[in-house]
DNA sequence: CGGAATCCCAAAAGATACTG
DNA sequence: CAGTATCTTTTGGGATTCCG
């Protein structure tokens, strides 16, 4: 996996339009990172403080170790995750988030509170359903 | 497709840990409903006004009319997308956001502005690579 | 133009078992 | 515990063709 898709050189400095091509290469650079079922859990997850593999598996619920695997790694080389190893027997591992991570932060935030407010919308509106 | 996933009963009303099981519920529940390649995507096109089938695939760069109508079919089930109708000859089709699509703007302008952040990142931490 | 229909493929994700 | 290895399934997405 690679750490972004290839460079269309960007000119423009800022955008007025909203579908600017600068903003539509955002969303899709942001995407690109953030693919997949299980990355903005993950990241979300971890906001807590470094947690060991199998309490991430349990956190997640079903996602196999696997996949937890490959998540991880492609989390770490985009520098939002890092592994610390303990030499304790057995050995023990834990993954944080890097102070890049951060970043991200809006993007989890927005999207964490859009969630909830858009399940309420969808549970009122079938309650009004039966009514 | 349904507009969400089993509505897991949620009590907690707030949260003061970012990873309790409401934060991470709303992570996935968002993401239940933006999945895909080109949600986000269709939907940041859409920002700036209605658009037609066509244009919009235009827009997208490489969006099969096949992918490209299940998508809005899935944004209008959810209520993001509305479908306008005009009886010319050929008949015209536009598709434009709902006002509950708005609800969506601090995601999209999040992960918009992230991505473009990142991209600078990588593009400056590559030319560091070169010197 | 605005799609629907059909066929096809690669990649994502899951199940299960196994190892140090 | 912290993963790896294999295998299988799913499904998202693309190519092409066709129709009103």
């Amino acid at each position: 996996m690679e750490t972004l898709a290839e460079p269309e050189t960007i000119t423009a400095k800022s955008c007025s339009k909203r579908t600017c091509p600068t903003g539509m290469a955002g969303i899709r650079d942001a995407l690109y990172v953030l693919n997949g079922k299980w990355k903005l859990p993950l990241l979300f997850a971890l906001t807590d403080g470094p947690m060991r593999f199998k309490d991430i598996q349990r956190a997640l619920g079903d996602i196999t170790p696997k996949i937890l695997s490959k998540e991880l790694k492609e989390l770490e080389l985009n520098e939002f995750v890092v592994r610390n190893v303990y030499s304790t027997t057995p050995v023990t591992v834990t993954y944080g988030l890097t102070p890049y991570s951060e970043s991200l932060d809006a993007v989890l935030f927005a999207l964490k509170d859009w969630g909830i407010s858009h399940r309420k919308r969808i549970v009122a509106s079938r309650k009004a359903d039966i009514t």
